[in-house]
DNA sequence: ATTTACATACATTCATGCATGTATGTAAGA
DNA sequence: TCTTACATACATGCATGAATGTATGTAAAT
């Protein structure tokens, strides 16, 4: 076949990214075989290797494009005036808008129930892990400040908060991603929810 | 070769159980091959072939031994004097027993994070989901019976506290296994952070 | 004697990785 | 400006290695 000009083989990539995250949704990452991504994109595995390595590295540039919003914003909150209200809303928003972003919505589902994170994937395990570690950082800092502030019930280990709101973030998520509106409405209870959490750790009962 | 008796037979097939358990554990389901389970119980795939139908009815038999206690005796705490208190004990408990108990890590690990769940797994998908839909009313009933005794922090919907409490379980439960003692020692914090969530719910400051 | 509890053998179906082909974009020289 | 020389962006084909399901063999338990 004849070459393609730059921006049209960037476009190339874009589809060959956009088919496996929709795949990879549909079958399972080890269930989808190049073959199935290339027939699917109209394309043939070819192409797949002209911009991929391999399987593992069009799953690490799929994971790429949405790996950035998470840790970058978080850091900011520890340095406002009311930095646990201010993770507050951002814990509501996330939630709010993952319900609004299938392209977020598809990519987590299959980092969460569609991948088998064995030895095979270890180098993505090292990834997700040292990703998660900096958002945890991140949320740590923020908890830290809200404790010097005095906003954290007294007595209250400001890493162990962090935990917390982690682990009630990645359940409620992940829950919600298995069976969608199943057990809740994430559209309607979010703010509930987040704040049930929120009122175990605050010294201060939540403002309205 | 030759013919085993009955309680031999037993023993072969709680065998082949035991040696999927690790080897999906350890290979994720989906890379994990019948003849690598056979090969590393010293069979040959013929006996698995002749104790279960197929990977997904092993899969399933896997599940069926670690599935009952969960939802069994979480029932009987509805009826107890004092509901939540008993909830938050059990809580703690199951986290705490958890980490002593390898067997219910693995398969609990493999259900988590080794396993994708795609249509091929359907019937697997809704064995889950109903198996949790179970847990998740025996909870709501607890939390609706502590509501009712005053409980419960006023204005909480009991069905909203039950599917918090799930997700922070699962959150909790599936960020240690991902990477046991990274963000925490679950044998060490298990009560604090259970007390967290559940400072989030109650009415009345938790005894110490 | 018949069923049981496996082992063995075989046929079929993928999925992968690589090697090779090929036609075009693109930059530099004349 | 036109050509040349190459790199690019894929397509195609093949060799190889699993993994599965099934069919059949077999020796002991019942």
């Amino acid at each position: 076949m004849a070459r393609k000009t730059k921006a049209e083989a960037e476009q190339t990539r874009t589809l060959i990214l956009d088919t496996a995250e929709k795949l990879f949704h549909e079958q399972g990452v080890s269930h989808t075989s190049l073959a199935d991504i290339a027939q699917a994109a109209g394309l043939t595995r070819g192409a797949i290797y002209w911009h991929f390595q391999d399987k593992l590295d069009l799953f690490n540039a799929m994971h790429e494009r949405i790996a950035m919003p998470f840790s970058e914003t978080l850091e900011k909150l520890a340095t406002l005036e009311d930095p646990l209200g201010a993770l507050r809303i951002r814990c509501i928003e996330d939630l709010e808008n993952l319900v609004d972003d299938e392209h977020l919505c598809r990519v987590l589902s299959v980092i969460l129930h569609k991948c088998e994170y064995v030895a095979e994937m270890g180098q993505l395990c090292e990834r997700f892990d040292s990703h998660v570690c900096k958002v945890m950082e991140a949320k740590e800092k923020v908890m830290y400040h809200a404790h010097q502030l005095g906003q954290l019930r007294r007595g209250l280990d400001p890493h162990l908060a962090a935990v917390a709101l982690h682990n009630f973030m990645l359940g409620t998520i992940s829950d919600w991603l298995f069976a969608p509106e199943r057990h809740c409405s994430l559209r309607r209870d979010a703010r509930v929810l987040v704040d049930i959490f929120f009122r175990g750790i605050a010294a201060a009962p939540l403002p309205d």
